[in-house]
DNA sequence: TTTAGAAAAAATATATATAAAATTTATAGG
DNA sequence: CCTATAAATTTTATATATATTTTTTCTAAA
């Protein structure tokens, strides 16, 4: 079997001073993202060692990790698989973030301090400079989300957002193909800082909610496209 | 430094059909809520590993899904240890739960079955039996919750709840030993199972939300008496 | 004393070897 | 041709050995 492929200088390069054991992780999600390991596909303790190059040890605890995080489940007669999100399981995906990063936006109202309002408002500027670029988008994307997460100064809601992330991985193609897309989610960012900054938190919950049931009918969309 | 003990017969000896590490992590578990394991206090994978007369390798999985889990963290300059929440931290843990205890009632409201508003019914009674009793209160109120969480039909919630009352382990003491709390408690758990048997998923979410509230005034009543 | 730095000690990360499970394949009986 | 069972194979779990890294201890200079 072929090894992953590693591309050199690019961001996603981060380097050695990692463990073995997070650059596996790192490497797997890499690979899951890219579609190099699709859902349903096995995935076996050796041939993984043998692909990065290390023992077996780190490439256990990655996929132990992996597993706890949900991206990859033991099946029942077929071993280790990448996980595979059924409708009902990507509709309760959904449901738990609109109720998380609702909450995250009406905390932030509540305990953002300025720069991080201002960060915020940086990573839509960004986001603004590459209307075209789908992928750039959906980066930039979770960049401002990540950050909001964080404005919301609640570790277990942090923990919890970022897991859910992970779990996006796992649907695929980014929203943000979708036509018109970019701009709506665009213009519902700055409603959600707008109301950060004004410090009101029901309009922060309000509008977040909206913006991830936006953001679930154009998943939808997608799926019913196939 | 004397091994963990044991005890036999009770209910909290499962027994061998376990993997080690998933033996190790229970093992831990249970002398973090008995106070063997103190919040601080230095965990080290080769003590461990003689204390519970396994090798090294199956304690450092159990080790690292505490970690994952919070229960542990590696402090700077200290190595592992039993993770110890502040106030602040605390109070984030009652607010996620908040959030996460309503919406999972909302739910329930909305899907729960039959037979899991029977078995709902069933914890309150058993938990009317032993009024007196602050640790078997204790206990079946994690089953209610438990119960209340499947009820919602939502995986990840399901998952992120039970991660939340894992770290409630580290709390100490039960709320429920404050004078009154578990009468108060029973009762609000009445009130919720009546909320959820009419369908009306306001009304559960409120109710519940209040409950949680009550708990996180009965902890702040603990913390502040020492 | 205090503090920087080297040496020593301890602990963790990784590799590898062995044991135990689980899965697949092969074979005999229906 | 199907089914059940056992042998063979693969895969994962655990143990142990080795390599790195981190912490501690000791020493010498300020």
């Amino acid at each position: 079997m072929k090894e992953f492929t590693e591309p050199q200088s690019t961001k996603t390069s981060p380097r050695s001073s990692l463990s073995r054991a997070a650059h596996a992780h790192q490497q797997l999600m890499e690979a899951i993202r890219s579609g190099q390991l699709k859902p349903g596909q096995r995935v076996r303790e050796t041939d993984l060692a043998e692909q990065l190059q290390i023992s077996r040890t780190p490439v256990r605890e990655a996929l132990h990790r992996l597993q706890s995080e949900g991206l990859i489940v033991n099946a029942p007669q077929r071993g280790l698989i990448i996980a595979e999100l059924d409708y009902q399981q990507i509709m309760e995906l959904y449901q738990m973030r609109e109720v998380l990063e609702s909450t995250a936006a009406g905390l932030a109202a509540k305990h953002a301090s300025e720069p991080e309002i201002y960060a915020l408002r940086e990573m839509i500027s960004k986001q603004q400079d590459c209307l075209d670029d789908a992928e750039a988008q959906a980066h930039h994307n979770r960049l401002f989300h990540n950050a909001l997460y964080h404005a919301s100064h609640n570790r277990y809601l942090l923990k919890t957002l970022n897991s859910l992330k992970d779990a996006m991985v796992l649907l695929g193609a980014t929203t943000y193909k979708v036509p018109g897309r970019s701009e709506t989610a665009l213009e519902e960012h700055r409603a959600i800082v707008d109301a950060i900054e004004k410090g009101d938190r029901t309009a922060a919950e309000d509008i977040t909610r909206e913006h991830i049931r936006a953001a679930q009918k154009a998943r939808i969309e997608l799926i019913n496209q196939g």
